[in-house]
DNA sequence: TCGACCGGCGCAAGCGTCTGCGCAAACTGT
DNA sequence: ACAGTTTGCGCAGACGCTTGCGCCGGTCGA
């Protein structure tokens, strides 16, 4: 119960105002060096430790980011709260790291609670409940500003920062055609999400493009990574001369990996593997896996720099920020003759 | 730039004194049911939201709880801030998550920051850096109690939560012995981590109590996993007659396993595979592999648990608590002959 | 010698909330 | 009708810190 020292005590002891002491620890000008150098030193002594809820009640801040994520799956998340801890410790807030669970009841308590703690800016990735924005709105009444980071829904109303999930679709698509795979299965995550939607979309678009023909039934949905067996089991009972698989997450590439290399699938030669990933799975698979790289840490890093400037400017503008992808080519693509039929 | 709503607000609203209004939201015997209507409706209406920072500057906790984690590791720490994320959110605390980058400085800074914060409690998990607890004495100075887990180093002054690590280190060598494997390779981590020495050992005196020879050129040495690659080659050309590796962390298995696997040799028919692990890797690797398992949400959770009990009982027993571990077999471990020179 | 100026410090109010105490009005019982 | 209790509310101070303003004594220039 060690009653906390006060400036009260420290002024006490050098009969001083708290006032001055106050102003001796924050080096004002008014202050001579003589008492400012006493000050200091009975500080120390007494090892006092300044109250910042005390202080920050009075400023307007509380240099306090929060964090909202709907769970911290093994890979994606980990990565971008590293990147967003460096930012924010760099530029002295501190970091504060809720988890709703994939629930929007959770994730509207929680947006509360960040009004209460009075924090200085909110960092949401969105759960896979969430359809509408409305329970921003109070933050937005306080004045707190907010990122919506990697899943998101749409909106004008929201600075968002995500990867051009369609894009990346396309590209992945692209990529996978231009080695001869005409044949492919895609691997895709709940509906509900935007994430999974928009990459299913630029997947299509990708065959689309390149004048492939890609059915429903190469669509593969994975709402629990549980169901994954059946599914894919099921695709390639359907499409025997798949060539190429496809996975729109680091989650869904480490087990629909196993599945393969269970069912005693060789990659590439028997089947090719291309994922969308954060850049670490990649490598301890076997083959090391031929990917489109996001990084988490950059991810973080630039969302907690653009909440930061929001902040300290005072900025409502709102931005729609892309990050870039990186094709990493590992060994799991094997590049095939295009069947004749579809060579143009 | 929403000025905020306060007591003060609803109370000229409603001609009361914001002492009435405080109580009236409070549920206070002494304010009648009318005015508590009133006072409830008009909150509402306002939009009233209590500021936090006010509140717990008069009552002496914060309901702020710390974590320190030297960095999120993409295996064991998701899933301990997951488990220690519930529990607390569960007894109304809210979670602010640290990273110290394993740095000794940036730990104390941390910890001494948690005194700024005035934190209830603080959970740290040591950074490889940390030779002593000196830096902790601020915490005991403030009466801000502390549980140490995971990773640790020798204390009697702390509560700590931990696996047995000697226990479980000497329980894979006698697993893997009484299957017939007594020429086995110990992947092991940085040497300046007690954990290590911990594994390390139980490893070498499971040997030990089978009377099997466990020689220092069978300990492989990885502080960073790129170094993995040399050192297990090393291993396995000094080694050839190697039946079995045991790596005591998921990030060293997933990497031994991919260079097994690049290797051509096969799990288990060339070498079996042995983890300690938090139970998520194994799953996604091929074959699935046998471990021991210790939960990091449970231990999040026990933590969490223990620690809050501290807070609320203000008590300051030191509790040196150890998780159970348990096996799991899956399919890496093939059972072997024992070779006649080694059975009694 | 006098007014202007400045360095160094204290006074007091205020941030938003809670709470011990006191006070008036409205009751209770005799 | 009077003392005593209850009901419902306000006053004011406290939590620890910051900050605008004002005060006092001394220095400087004319």
């Amino acid at each position: 119960m060690g009653k906390r020292v006060t400036l009260k005590d420290i002024a006490r002891k050098l009969g001083l105002s708290t006032a001055t002491v106050s102003r001796a620890l924050a080096d004002h000008p008014d202050i001579s060096g003589a008492t400012k150098q006493q000050v200091r030193d009975v500080a120390q002594a007494m090892s006092y430790i300044p109250n910042y809820r005390a202080r920050y009640m009075r400023a307007k801040h509380s240099r306090l980011i929060a964090l909202i994520v709907p769970e911290m799956n093994t890979f994606f998340v980990p990565s971008m709260i590293s990147g967003i801890n460096h930012v924010v410790q760099q530029n002295d807030y501190s970091l504060i790291v809720f988890q709703s669970d994939n629930s929007i009841v959770q994730e509207r308590r929680l947006v509360e609670y960040c009004t209460h703690l009075s924090a200085d800016g909110v960092l949401l990735v969105l759960s896979s409940e969430t359809t509408n924005l409305q329970h921003l709105e109070i933050l937005r009444d306080c004045g707190i500003p907010v990122v919506l980071l990697d899943r998101t829904i749409e909106t004008e109303k929201h600075t968002t920062i995500t990867i051009d999930d369609q894009e990346v679709g396309r590209q992945a698509a692209a990529y996978l055609i231009d080695h001869g795979h005409t044949r492919a299965l895609g691997v895709f995550g709940d509906r509900r999400q935007r994430i999974s939607e928009l990459r299913l979309n630029g997947f299509c678009r990708g065959h689309a493009d390149r004048g492939t023909v890609f059915t429903d039934t190469q669509i593969l949905r994975v709402t629990l990574v549980s169901e994954l067996e059946d599914v894919l089991d099921r695709g390639l009972a359907l499409h025997p001369d798949t060539t190429a698989i496809f996975t729109m997450t680091d989650e869904l590439l480490v087990h629909t990996h196993h599945l393969l290399c269970k069912r005693g699938v060789r990659i590439p030669d028997d089947i090719s593997l291309f994922a969308i990933s954060d850049g670490q799975a990649p490598f301890f698979l076997n083959p090391n896996i031929t990917h489109l790289r996001h990084s988490g840490v950059e991810v973080g890093e630039r969302t907690a720099h653009i909440l930061i400037g929001m902040i300290e400017h005072n900025s409502d503008v709102v931005m729609d920020v892309r990050i870039r992808t990186t094709l990493v080519e590992l060994g799991s693509v094997a590049t095939r003759a295009r069947p004749l039929a579809l060579t143009r």
